[in-house]
DNA sequence: GTGATTTTTCAGATAGACTGATAAATAATA
DNA sequence: TATTATTTATCAGTCTATCTGAAAAATCAC
């Protein structure tokens, strides 16, 4: 049924038609003019009808041959539009990024990135999915997303990892406070007395910071619970008191008047980095947002635990 | 730009991205395996784009892949529809012809012609131009008709002409006639002098009758001049008279009671063939009505001067 | 680490397409 | 009518692209 022709010989064909002479179209398609004898001939056999009518001294289209004249120029103009459309997904002209992260990201870096590839790459659609750390790795291991941008997680072995940074914590505090004086690292059993202002018990960094410090025999219990990270930051710029973040949720909100210093012993890095599915490659759209997030990462939070 | 596959690549490439596998593939479509993996990667690097992510356990298609697949299988498509199209005209399925012919025969062998070829092939469109035989050559040469079927004219040398059969004159004669007990063919010069029934003198069939008649000395006086050939055949039925006509215009009107004896002395036949032009083949669809009319012609008017 | 399965790589074989030369056909010209 | 110019078809030889079979490399399961 089918026949094995090409774009090649539907253009030789084409030419053909046009010129009305196979030594016209053989220099035009630059080939020998046997070459364009045989070429119709084959073409002819294949569809098993006489294209063309000729002698020596004329060449005209038979019926069939201007049918195949209207398939062949729909033919070659759905093979380009074919090789376009593979081009413009590969070349970012169109095509999708749908990427998971954690809040903290999806508040921070996230929007930095978009901004960025907007700018670059109108064409494409941009789909950020705010969720936590497991639900991130459910969704690229359904496919839902196409990376997650997220901490670290041992139980998602059959996924691939590629660690981009490290949120430490660090304590908040005024400019006017005594330890904004230095910028070395500070060690909770020096501050954990301090006047602290954090979050709900149930919100994740909460949690994380509790789990933590317990296992590090450190009682933490803040003086002042608020809901909004808005306003540990506007409260601590007050000087109501200081408050112990991840450093990725303590750029959520920046605010003027406020300092960090890092928080060790224990130290608690929480690694960062690109959640992907095992042996599947990233989309054009995709590979260049990584990047981009990578770069926006890594300004905001460099990897001091990396290697 | 333009890629060089052909539908058999594309084939593969569709296999593969349904199995998801290059070794079942290759039994699919009869191939090695190591057929397929080149395939493959030829077609990658044509395109520039990776179209499946690999590895020795997992085949997966890549985001251009997926785009590929949809452009493949419009291609395919297209590809089947190209050749069907051509197809369907080869083989009758579609298209139509366009003929010119004389009156007489538009009006005998073309009717049953147009019968038979509407029952064999439905689908064709059939159109019959009614002309004299100048504009029949005129619109051959024009292309506006395929072929026609018409009267031999050495004026239009250029146009390819076919003989088929040669229309000689007959004199129509009631059964009761004393004429009737005969078969051979009458002189001219025998019957002029009856009572005759003819046509007016513009219409071309007596135009050609007195020219060839003058020619050899003969004049020719009918007693009744009327319209339409029906008239002629029910007045000779009726014994008013006997008439001479060309073998096909006797055709035309058949009629009950009626015989036809040649004439002859002078001979004036006039060759019916078919006219096309030169070195254009016909349709396949013209093809196929040539060749039915020309057996309508024969069943009709035996070529009795043929070579 | 070992074994089973699959893809990739490699070397050799082969079919099909291209080239150049030549033949055949046709129309114009003498 | 013969000759010439031009064009397409045919043919033999060469070459390239693709296929096959064997072996290597990679990956997962046990």
């Amino acid at each position: 049924m089918s026949i094995n022709w090409n774009p090649r010989e539907l253009d030789v064909f084409l030419t053909l038609a046009q010129t009305l002479s196979f030594r016209r179209t053989a220099e035009q398609v630059h080939l020998s003019q046997p070459a364009v004898s045989s070429l119709i001939g084959r073409l002819e056999e294949a569809l098993g009808v006489r294209l063309f009518d000729r002698t020596t001294r004329s060449v005209q289209l038979t019926g069939p041959g201007q049918v195949f004249v209207e398939q062949a120029r729909l033919l070659r103009d759905q093979s380009d539009a074919a090789v376009q459309a593979v081009r413009n997904v590969a070349e970012l002209q169109i095509g999708q990024v749908v990427l998971a992260a954690l809040p903290s990201l999806a508040a921070t870096v996230v929007p930095a990135a978009f901004a960025r590839f907007a700018v670059q790459f109108p064409a494409i659609k941009l789909q950020v999915v705010d969720t936590l750390s497991g639900p991130a790795f459910d969704l690229v291991r359904a496919g839902q997303v196409e990376f997650a941008l997220t901490a670290a997680n041992p139980a998602y072995a059959d996924l691939d990892y590629t660690p981009l940074a490290s949120d430490g914590f660090v304590l908040l505090i005024p400019h006017s406070h005594p330890l904004a004086a230095s910028n070395e690292p500070l060690h909770w059993a020096d501050v954990v007395d301090l006047v602290h202002i954090s979050m709900p018990l149930p919100a994740s960094v909460r949690q994380y910071a509790d789990a933590a410090l317990l296992s590090h025999r450190i009682r933490f219990s803040p003086r002042y619970e608020v809901e909004h990270l808005a306003t540990i930051n506007a409260m601590v710029a007050a000087g109501l008191g200081v408050a112990a973040l991840p450093e990725l949720a303590a750029a959520v909100a920046p605010q003027a008047g406020l300092l960090q210093r890092r928080l060790i012993a224990p130290d608690m890095p929480r690694p960062i980095g690109l959640v992907t599915r095992r042996g599947r490659s990233l989309s054009p759209a995709s590979a260049a947002m990584v990047a981009m997030l990578g770069e926006e990462v890594r300004r905001l939070v460099p990897d001091r635990y990396a290697d």
